[in-house]
DNA sequence: TATGAATGAGCATTCATTCAT
DNA sequence: CATGAATGAATGCTCATTCAT
């Protein structure tokens, strides 16, 4: 009596082979993330994870990619928590999300975001920017007097860009000042000192 | 007769090298970046590489190190051109020079920020940011009036890395909206209204 | 209610996989006759494959063996038509139908005879030609003063391989020189002028 | 004081692999023909063998190409020691050669001609039949009354064909019938029946 | 019987590094 | 110093075969 439909074994698999991969990217690094180490992680032989990913390649991108839909995921679900109406709190809001959400798996944006090659990263990492900048282009949009500079799509550009950028950063190098407190103060600041900077 | 010291010669030769070394770095790429290949390329033996460098990486730290070096004095010389008084007109003249500066050798540049592990260049792009970081620092030092950010050191930690991966991130993409010319106006606000903002 | 005995359902299913693996190694090459793909072919599992095959070298040997044994029936059927009196219209017969039997399933032949170790098709290949070569015995003792040979048995063998040789050569590089007529012409030549040769 | 040029080293490199890879085809036939085998048997490492050989393939074709070639050779060799007027002796001349040249290293016959894709063979097996044909195209120029087929070029690719087919199966059979004697006798016949045969 | 997921030994190939010359 | 042939561990990947269901 077979509980569970063929499907749900495959899903268990690649969920086991990503999850592998993922234990493999943080534990070893990207240089040692090799087919047969990530199978031996795994405990399955190497010959079986060619049965649910084409190649390598295949498999990396799919851990990359759950790492940034992940914190997509994160970000918006932090996000929803903290909906407020003034532009700098809204500020604030986004910078803490983003600071949770990479927060919570530092060790694999440590390899995520410094040892892959940017290419790697790049189209799921888009994906995450353009999702964030939707939502500071809604709301841009919804609060005309909010900005004041002439494109709001050039404005999410830069907004969105610098505060992934610093978000990134300070959780990856932790640097004594600014502390999280700071941070999200200076970057509330930023955002909201360039949208009223007349245009 | 020998007419050059000892000294003299390994820096000839080290410099030949790393020459190979960025020269196979921009035309196959990093997955190309093989020991052999650039001894190839430099017109040596492979094993004369090591009489040099103790492994691949401190050749690959040489280049990247170089590269980022080269930038930092473009830069640095590009705003010795471009010395001003008022503050929007610096973070321009910031701007001008960071996207100048990249743009310079962006073949390389592709490379080192986007093949490479970032934590390869880590150190040295460091070493740029905290160049430029003192830039603004003593800048924000002199003019007491220019910032309303409570601490120095955090406003300038803030802008150059904000503005560093915008100007990065541009010269890569070369986006078309923001232009270069909006770009540098958008860059300028963000500066400006920052630092204008009451903290 | 089971119409068919195990023996039937059996026999369908091996004539199945055989079928598999001819359309197989005509489609893909001998390099790609995997058991994998032929039960793909086949419609049915790889595991399945190993309940009427005990290894894949078993069915290779079926295919090959299949393969020769209608060449060989092909031969013989043909010959039925042309049987004819006159030494030389014998051989020309001989060689007609060995061509048309060749010719019948040319793709097949290719791989058989230039991508298989030659050591596959021994067997059956043999049992071709000794059928052949009943054939020539029994046509030569009926009319003894149709060879000059001594031994009847041995001029057996050198006509009924140097005839199937050509004939395979000809049929896989269909030459310029000679065509078809032609050949057929040669081979006539070939085997009555050895016939007739004075032993 | 080095004696041998570079090329020297390279050379005996090379005949050392090729050597091994003859030496592995005879002994564990080509399934078991690996660069790692060839490595080991040559006593060298894996990765030498690439500093020689592009890669597997291209070992396998020196390999099987020296073969013939030595084929070739032994059969001009024995050939210009058997030159001789008459037709029938020539036919066994070159009967003779052939099969002294296949019987000379039989065990590698034994894998070039069974257990090889015939493909692999083909462009060097082709050059033997050239080289012979062309000795036997040039007899029969030079003694037009010696053949009264029609066509010399037509009557070579027959005769070569069928003779070195004839001599390889005996070679690697040695049927009790006929014996080596008999052979070339029946091969004369063959030959000589064949060429005085009306055309 | 039939399945097909899982296996794992094996393969061809690469490349950073060494060391005898 | 310079050489470059030699190394050999490691890699990504295949496929004949097995066995629990």
């Amino acid at each position: 009596m077979r509980k569970e439909p063929r499907q749900a074994r495959s899903r268990a698999m690649v969920e086991r082979i990503v999850e592998a991969g993922r234990r493999t990217l943080v534990a070893d690094g990207y240089d040692r993330f090799s087919t047969n180490r990530v199978a031996q992680t795994a405990g399955i032989s190497p010959g079986s994870l060619y049965q649910y990913f084409p190649d390598k390649t295949a498999l990396l991108d799919v851990v990359v990619e759950r790492y940034w839909d992940d914190v997509s995921d994160r970000v918006a679900a932090s996000l929803a928590d903290r909906i407020s109406d003034s532009g700098p709190a809204m500020a604030r809001a986004v910078a803490e999300s983003l600071l949770d959400a990479l927060d919570a798996d530092r060790a694999l944006l440590r390899v995520v975001a410094e040892e892959l090659p940017a290419r790697r990263s790049r189209q799921r990492r888009a994906a995450l920017e353009r999702r964030v900048r939707e939502l500071a282009t809604a709301y841009l949009a919804a609060r005309p007097d909010a900005s004041r500079r002439p494109s709001p799509a050039v404005a999410a550009w830069i907004v969105v860009l610098a505060v992934e950028n610093l978000a990134t950063r300070w959780v990856l190098d932790r640097p004594e000042r600014p502390d999280r407190e700071e941070l999200v103060e200076e970057i509330a600041a930023l955002v909201s000192g360039y949208l009223t900077s007349p245009g």
